[in-house]
DNA sequence: TAATATTGTTAGGTAAAGCTAATTTTCAAG
DNA sequence: CTTGAAAATTAGCTTTACCTAACAATATTA
């Protein structure tokens, strides 16, 4: 068996984690859900992150997170912030478009690449300083609107 | 039959277009090496391109590109070439790395998100006009400096 | 040109991630 | 405390993308 986490499984993982929060069970439909898939497919993903180490899972029982899977989310969720903001900050994508975008990339985009994401973000905030007002961020917005303004 | 293409199809499609710009004549063992995969994985993938109508292909013949094949072609290596164009002058990523880099990205991350990279390497472009001296990217690279020097 | 080496394909297998349909467990009401 | 509905699981199938081993076609070269 592989033991690495795939993306579909580390999206598995995550949900449990959010429903853990909100609902303390986890419950298969409504992970089902949330997946936009079967239930029988839903089991399925859960027996292969119980193999793998990732949650603790017995048929019919509450799902609950190991620490190693508690550890694999607390590095996805900060992947998941870095790019939101990148895509927000940088970019300049409306926020939630942020969110949805970074849903898929924090399970694709290599890890180094991230880490120079975050790094740029504290550069830039560095260039713009406290100023708040014409910052290099609110200049590309500026500049989208002016592409946009002339077809 | 699902008609899009998968990443990993992408990938035998451009490599199938470099080899035929560099050797003319497509080889399997040639695909395969390129891919990292085997002889036989490689003719199946042939197979599946082919019902996908993006190269002309029958068993033992050389492999050609359809026009349809080469649109796919020209999309990917403008995503290529943005993406790399983004790591290499904004994140300030060695050259070699970015490239490794775009050929990952150019299946995963959206034409939407690619699309506004390319929009503010063009910002960035027009902030740092004709100096050519403290660009905003050298800027970068001194501050990655920085960081790094103080562990 | 015939023998051999290389290259390409087929057949059959695995794992991931989904599906439907059938079955089993749990739970809520009567 | 039984029973029927809802929830969860199992069984069996699909596709993608890989694998090995066996076989077929093409090339090389003696």
């Amino acid at each position: 068996m592989e033991n690495r986490v795939s993306g579909a499984l580390e999206s598995y993982l995550e949900q449990i984690a959010d429903l853990q929060k909100i609902h303390g069970a986890v419950r298969t439909s409504d992970l089902a859900e949330r997946m936009g898939c079967k239930r029988s497919s839903v089991t399925n993903a859960l027996q292969r992150l119980s193999e793998k180490g990732l949650i603790n899972y017995q048929s019919y029982r509450p799902v609950t997170l190991t620490a190693e899977g508690k550890k694999t989310i607390a590095a996805l969720s900060r992947y998941h912030g870095i790019l939101a903001d990148f895509l927000e900050n940088i970019l300049a994508f409306p926020e939630e478009f942020a969110q949805q975008e970074a849903c898929q990339l924090e399970h694709r985009v290599s890890p180094c690449t991230i880490e120079r994401m975050r790094v740029y973000l504290e550069f830039v905030a560095g260039k713009d300083g406290d100023s708040g007002q014409n910052t290099v961020t609110s200049q590309f917005n500026d500049f989208i609107k002016s592409k946009k303004e002339l077809p």
